[in-house]
DNA sequence: CCTAAGCGGCAATCC
DNA sequence: GGGATTGCCGCCTAG
C-alpha cells in the first residue's frame, strides 16, 4: 500500500505522484482498467496515442458521467475514435455507464505475469496524462487480494451500468463551456422549437453594438462594486455580471421594446427573459439575474478562445471573435424574440 | 430587521 | 453653459 500524493510547490512531498507511477506502469502491464467518472478530450487522445506507439497495453475504459452530463462534441469524438482503435485492434473498448452515474475513479493495471496493481483516489486520466492546471491530487496505490478486487469490481460495474460506446447515439452534446444549462429561469430549446422560431421572424430588427466599456457593458466586473450604505463595504460584482447599453438612436425606433420584459430565444437553442429600463430604455439586461445574459455572450467569447476569464473584453477580443454586435429580431410570436451572436 | 443584487437613475462627459 | 446622452454606481425593495 501507497499514498500517491501530486508533488509540486509549495507541497513538495518526497513521495511520488501517480503521474509517475502511471508512466511506468504503462510499459510494464499487459491490461489498464479504468472505470472513472470525466473524462477530457485530450487525455483520451493522448492515451490513444501512447498505446498505438508502444503497442500496448489493452485499454478497458469505462466513462461514469458524461451519459447524463453530456459530452462536448471533442470528447465525444476522443472516445468514439478510441473505442475504434481499440475494437479494431483487439485491444479492449471504450463503454459508457447508462443505467447510473458513476463517479468513483478505478485503476487497475496488470501485468504480463498476471499481478495486479490498483489505484483509487481522486485522479482522473486528465490530471495523471496531461494536467495543464495545478491540480493537487491524492491517490492510494495497492496490490495483491485489494488490487484484484478492485480490477474485478470495475469489470462487474461495467458489466451492470455500461454499454460499449458504439451502442449509442442520442448522445447529450453540450457546449465547450456549458455555463447556462441548470440556471434558474434558463430553459433549453429543442432544435424543432428553435426552427419554428426562425420559420416565423419579422421584418423588425435590431443589430445592437457590444461595447467595449472599460467598466459597464461587457466589463462591469471591472467597475466599482456594490457600497452597502451600512458599513461602506464593497461587494464586487460577478465576471458574468453584463448589461448592453442601447444608444437613443436604436431605443427611440418606433417598435423597439421600451421598457418592458420579454422572453429571447438565442441562435444556439437557450431560451431566457430579458428586460429593458433606464433612461431611455438603454439597458438591456437579463431579467432577475444579471449574470445570465453575461454567460450567454462572456461564455460564448470564452469557448471561442477569444476570452479568458478575467480578461477585459476589448475591440481586439470582438475583431478575434468575429462579431461585435447582436442581432434582436421580432417574431410572430407575443413576447418573444430572436437574439443572435453567432460568429 | 437585515441582506443582497436587480435595475433604476445619478452624474460624468461631450458639444 | 446647459441640454443630450450614456457610462457607471449604489439606492431601494423583496425576500
Amino acid at each position: 500500500m501507497e499514498l500517491l500524493l501530486s508533488n509540486f510547490s509549495p507541497a513538495k512531498l518526497e513521495k511520488r505522484s501517480f503521474k509517475d507511477f502511471f508512466s511506468i506502469q504503462l510499459s510494464e502491464c499487459n491490461l489498464l482498467r479504468i472505470a472513472s467518472g470525466y473524462i477530457s478530450a485530450e487525455s483520451l487522445v493522448d492515451l490513444k496515442n501512447v498505446i498505438e506507439i508502444n503497442g500496448g497495453p489493452k485499454v478497458e475504459l469505462m466513462i461514469g458521467m458524461h451519459y447524463f452530463d453530456g459530452f462536448t462534441k471533442g470528447q465525444l469524438n476522443a472516445a468514439i475514435e478510441l473505442n475504434d482503435f481499440l475494437l479494431k485492434s483487439s485491444m479492449g473498448f471504450v463503454s459508457v455507464s447508462i443505467a447510473s452515474k458513476f463517479h468513483g475513479k478505478m485503476y487497475s493495471f496488470i501485468k504480463f505475469d498476471n499481478t495486479i496493481n490498483s489505484v483509487i483516489g481522486s485522479s482522473n486520466l486528465g490530471s495523471i496524462l496531461n494536467s495543464i492546471e495545478k491540480l493537487y491530487e491524492a491517490d492510494l496505490l495497492v496490490s495483491g487480494k485489494l488490487a484484484e478486487d478492485i480490477n474485478t469490481r470495475i469489470i462487474d460495474l461495467t458489466k451492470k451500468l455500461a454499454v460499449n460506446i458504439d451502442d449509442l447515439n442520442n448522445f447529450k452534446i453540450i457546449e465547450e463551456n456549458d455555463l447556462l444549462s441548470g440556471n434558474e429561469g434558463v430553459e433549453r430549446v429543442s432544435k424543432a422549437e428553435l426552427l419554428t422560431i426562425l420559420n416565423n421572424l419579422l421584418e423588425l430588427s435590431f443589430d445592437i453594438p457590444v461595447k467595449s466599456e472599460p467598466k459597464s457593458n461587457m466589463n462591469v466586473f471591472f467597475g466599482k462594486g456594490r457600497k452597502s450604505p451600512l458599513n461602506g463595504y464593497i461587494m464586487p460584482r460577478s465576471w458574468y455580471e453584463v448589461e448592453i447599453i442601447v444608444s437613443k438612436s436604436i431605443t427611440s425606433v418606433s417598435k423597439y421594446p421600451i421598457n418592458q420584459e420579454f422572453y429571447v430565444v438565442t441562435d444556439d437553442g437557450w431560451k431566457f427573459k430579458c428586460k429593458t429600463s433606464g433612461t431611455f430604455s438603454k439597458n438591456f439586461r437579463s431579467s432577475n439575474d444579471l449574470k445570465i445574459l453575461g454567460k450567454w455572450i462572456k461564455g460564448r467569447l470564452e469557448n471561442s478562445g477569444a476570452l479568458k476569464v478575467g480578461e477585459r473584453v476589448d475591440s481586439e477580443i470582438l475583431k478575434k471573435y468575429g462579431r461585435d454586435y447582436i442581432t434582436l429580431t421580432a417574431t410572430s410570436i407575443p413576447e418573444v424574440w430572436f437574439l443572435d451572436y453567432k460568429s
